[in-house]
DNA sequence: ATAGTTATGTTACATAAGTTACAGTGTAAG
DNA sequence: CTTACACTGTAACTTATGTAACATAACTAT
């Protein structure tokens, strides 16, 4: 199974061999609903093409994004929930089109023993997961709006390779739990310091965005 | 080992026998400090008695409370940074007397295949430190200082079993990561409401706290 | 072209939170 | 006792962010 080639860098071949018999491969369309909160979780995701939203929804209805994740990686809170059959505590939605390699939860636990190179893969995806997540706890304990806003669209040209975002006021509002006019305020503030330029749904990021 | 007796709910007895034989019991008083930030982390611990305060700091020097650990529970962070070799990201100190059974990292793989318990435990710990850390961002992102406040002192009381909780209105500002101003007038802005009553170094929690 | 919808710009105002400054009060040490 | 220090109370002010209301521009479908 061709699509499978990128794996090969991480994991040795008789583990791709099993994965490639015993895992399905899923493609979702940019902006498809790929896990929602509530859903219990059956199979641990392997993103292998694009890049996936990570968002948490509290009581009132707030919704924040909490990270992606691209090539490789993988959501470790569907592990540890689909080991325990537990309901998915986050929603994930494809960012642009989505190949994905869902392994089925018995396997998880067998290749833990059998392959090393899986232990080191998941004990290394729960490891970046938390960082991603002290890195969100530190970007909003701690940073202003148009810090953080900043940072969103510099992640956002890293994920896509494209120093113009596209994505409207609202939609990055969203991501950053906030209000439009804000968003839209603090982006024309950015405008006006010749950081970025605005469109209409795009967002070109200049040299000295920094 | 009578002081492992606690972990016999979890474990088989095969397991605590290796534990005893092969993890190390550490105390460490009221204040002492387990974990410091880019220490080296080779053991992985586990709370038996008393709590333990985990602390996130930026870039900046700021530091935030993440989590508490009591009984039984484990910071899986340290798991994952230790079977990489990795440096700790978080700072530990003990809130009140605390003993913690340190098992050395060679033992953590081991004991993965072979005992299934412990591979559960694993699991679920990692699964509580996220909701945790989940927790923590729902809390920053979407409720006002107020409420963080409350759901504070409600925590506090929690772990202590006491409704007198002892902290000066500054260590509280730390650990809620704002200003020590801003503590007292809202401290004192629900002890108004008859939610509390201030003393000295001590703040009474009222049944009206809800 | 027209109407409806979505995206953006902008003003005015409300509120939460951060900041500075200072006074008073309890506690500990000498 | 008195000196020093940590803890608390409060006032005045600034700033960041949230909210409501409205205008205009751009795009979509008929």
């Amino acid at each position: 199974m061709s699509n499978l080639d990128s794996l090969s860098t991480v994991f040795e071949p008789e583990l791709i061999q099993e994965m490639a018999a015993s895992g399905s491969l899923q493609n979702f369309k940019e902006g498809e609903l790929i896990m929602d909160y509530g859903k219990y979780i059956r199979t641990m995701p392997i993103v292998l093409k694009g890049t996936v939203k990570v968002y948490k929804l509290d009581d009132n209805g707030n919704e924040i994004l909490l990270y992606y994740l691209s090539d490789n990686e993988s959501c470790s809170m569907a592990y540890s929930c689909c080991l325990e059959a537990r309901k998915s505590e986050v929603k994930a939605i494809a960012e642009d089109d989505v190949e994905l390699l869902a392994i089925p939860h018995n396997k998880l636990d067998e290749w833990l023993c059998k392959f090393p190179s899986w232990k080191n893969y998941v004990m290394r995806s729960f490891n970046e997961r938390f960082i991603e997540l002290l890195k969100s706890i530190e970007s909003i304990a701690f940073h202003k709006l148009d810090e953080r806003l900043i940072a969103y669209l510099k992640e956002k040209q890293r994920l896509s390779g494209s120093s113009v975002i596209k994505a409207s006021h609202s939609t990055i509002a969203d991501e950053l739990a906030t209000s439009r006019v804000v968003i839209s305020r603090l982006l024309k503030q950015l405008e006006n310091e010749k950081k970025i330029i605005l469109y209409r749904n795009e967002i070109k990021l200049m040299s000295g965005l920094g």
